[in-house]
Order: C-alpha cells, then sequence, then structure tokens
DNA sequence: GCAAAAATAT
DNA sequence: AATATTTTTG
C-alpha cells in the first residue's frame, strides 16, 4: 500500500471509536407508526428481520453520534390525500402500505455511509452491504443502492478535474467545508464528507484491507429508562418537511417532560447471533449528549442544516 | 420553470 | 447490482 493509505489509515484508527464511543450505534430512521405497520417490536423484544443470510459484516461501530431522519408518512389529521378516513378520523391504521417518506440523506448519515463504503472497499461495497453495515434502521436497500449512484457519479466527477492521472489529487477532498476541489457549488451533501483517497484513485488492485476485525456491534440501552431520544429536525428550513416534522416532533415530544416515550426501533443487533466469545459488552451509555432538535426555525433562518454538532470529522 | 435529490423502473 | 428514467422537492 502507498503511504497515503497509510496515511489516511491512521486516520482512520484515531478516529476509531473507543468502547465507551462507539455505543450509541442506535440509528432512529422510521418512525413509530413506521414501525407499528411493519409489526416491529420494541427493542427490548428487539427482533425483526430474521436474517438467514451469510453476511459477515457486523455493525460498523461509527462513532457518529445517532441521528436521523424521523421521516414521518402520513399521520393523524394530516391526511390531506387518500380519502378515506371518512370515518372514526384520524385513524392511524397500522397500514401496511405505508409507503415511506422520502428519506434524507443528512451530511451525518451521508458520513457513515461513506464510512462505511471506506470500509468496506470497493469491491464490497454494493448497496446490499453497505446498507447492512450502516445499520440504520429503516434504511432500505433501494435508498443506498439510489444515494450510492449519485456518490459514484460525484466521485467521478471529482476524478475528472482533479488532474486525471494525477498522483495526489487532494489529501482531503475537503473537510466539512470548502475545498479545492470543486466549487462549492458542486454537491452540498458530498463535499460534506470526507472521500478517502482510495476512491479517487483506485489505480493499483489495492482497494481491500482494511479493519481485519469488526469490533463489538454496539450495545441497546440498558434498561426501560425514560432515555431522550436522539432526534434531529434535519428538515429545517423546508416549508414542508418542516410541517411534518414539527407535528410530528410536536406529537411524539409532547411530553410534557419532553422526552418521547414511542421506544424508536433499533437493528442493531439483528443480525445473525455470533456468539463472539467473551465478548464484554458494554452495557454502559457514553453521555447521551442531546443534541438540539431545534436549529433555525421560524425567524429567518432557512438556513438548513444547522445539524447537531458531530463529534468526529 | 429549473435544478437537485430521491424514488422507481429497467 | 448497475444504470436509466421518472417523480418529488426546493
Amino acid at each position: 500500500m502507498r503511504e497515503e493509505d497509510s496515511n489516511w489509515f491512521s486516520r482512520w484508527e484515531e478516529e476509531l471509536p473507543s468502547p465507551e464511543e462507539l455505543m450509541p450505534l442506535s440509528q432512529t430512521l422510521i418512525t413509530p407508526d413506521l414501525a407499528l405497520a411493519f409489526d416491529i417490536r420494541n427493542p427490548n423484544q428487539n427482533y425483526q428481520l430474521p436474517p438467514p443470510p451469510p453476511p459477515p459484516v457486523a455493525a460498523l461501530p461509527l462513532p457518529s453520534p445517532a441521528v436521523v431522519q424521523p421521516p414521518m408518512p402520513t399521520s393523524s389529521e394530516f391526511a390531506s390525500d387518500s380519502g378515506d378516513l371518512g370515518s372514526g378520523g384520524a385513524g392511524d391504521e397500522p397500514a401496511r402500505t405505508l409507503k415511506r417518506p422520502r428519506l434524507v440523506w443528512t451530511p451525518q448519515l451521508h458520513k457513515r455511509f461513506v464510512d462505511a463504503v471506506a470500509h468496506l472497499g470497493i469491491k464490497n461495497a454494493v448497496p446490499k452491504t453497505i446498507m447492512q453495515l450502516m445499520s440504520v434502521d429503516g434504511l432500505t436497500r433501494e435508498n443506498v443502492a439510489s444515494h450510492l449512484q449519485k456518490y459514484r457519479l460525484y466521485l467521478k466527477r471529482m476524478q475528472g478535474l482533479s488532474g486525471g492521472g494525477g498522483g495526489d489529487p487532494n489529501g482531503g477532498a475537503g473537510t466539512a467545508g470548502l475545498s479545492a476541489t470543486a466549487d462549492p457549488a458542486t454537491d452540498h451533501l458530498f463535499a460534506s464528507s470526507p472521500v478517502p483517497p482510495h476512491f479517487l484513485h483506485p489505480s493499483r488492485g489495492n482497494s481491500e484491507h482494511f479493519l481485519p476485525f469488526v469490533p463489538v456491534p454496539a450495545l441497546q440501552r440498558q434498561h426501560h429508562h425514560q432515555q431522550q431520544q436522539q432526534m434531529v429536525a434535519a428538515a429545517v428550513g423546508h416549508p414542508h418537511l418542516q410541517s411534518q416534522y414539527h407535528r410530528q416532533l410536536g406529537h411524539f415530544g409532547s411530553s410534557s417532560n419532553g422526552q418521547f416515550e414511542h421506544a424508536f426501533i433499533s437493528r442493531q443487533n439483528q443480525q445473525p447471533l455470533h456468539r463472539m466469545g467473551g465478548t464484554p459488552l458494554h452495557n454502559r451509555v457514553p453521555s447521551s449528549h442531546v443534541e438540539d432538535l431545534e436549529s433555525a426555525n421560524g425567524n429567518g433562518g432557512r438556513k438548513v442544516l444547522t445539524l447537531f454538532p458531530s463529534g468526529d470529522d
């Protein structure tokens, strides 16, 4: 491997979550309604997809804060279309025919995506695998596939204007800011996440070799104690979505204490139960740093993504 | 009406 | 699974 490789590899090592850090792997993507619709149990019983497959992939212990969209189909009184429910009103029937709301790829989610791809290597970086590695519940293979498509396009473009056969185009494809790679108008999302060098120059067949080990898959909360779900209004600034999300947040966070009583599903260790010897499971939640649910709102702050402070990156 | 993002179809 | 096309959203 080249120096660049080892270099970025080192970075990865640093970025590796310490046992205490990698606890918050729980990503919550689907809304309780959806969960119900899909007949998904509580995290306690945590079980949904009986994985028969042989995917040797385990949940990637990304240090990123648990954070995902609160996609909301159409709940409660928001029934604008689907002219039924004339009787009973807010009949939030656990319709299995529920179509998923639009998934929004937040920088955090994308980061996770990139990390997953990076660790998988171009070879294994296929939608299915990526999806499994990300282990973001609610995330579908199609979601990943679609995003992967765009991501590949993005990479291609990068290669194109990075100097073709160039050696080292740009050490870091820009870090959450502006980079020399392309104008900021390129892709807001993609530009926010560091692109592993390997992607830009897969010159030699050396695109596999990372983490020989896939550490602890993460743990679930210790108890049913009232824990605040870490949710984020990622849809800030989106007139349309905002309303939906707002009502959702309002719905969930309606509790006086501001805590969500709904237990979100987590597909953390839904993987084939591989007995991991005496793997010591850290059952202590780090220090659930809660992010603000509101970032920019109401006022003229149509600034999008004032997203939670990404501890990493 | 256009552009970007995500979904969906092939 | 990859790519093309369509739909949705900003």
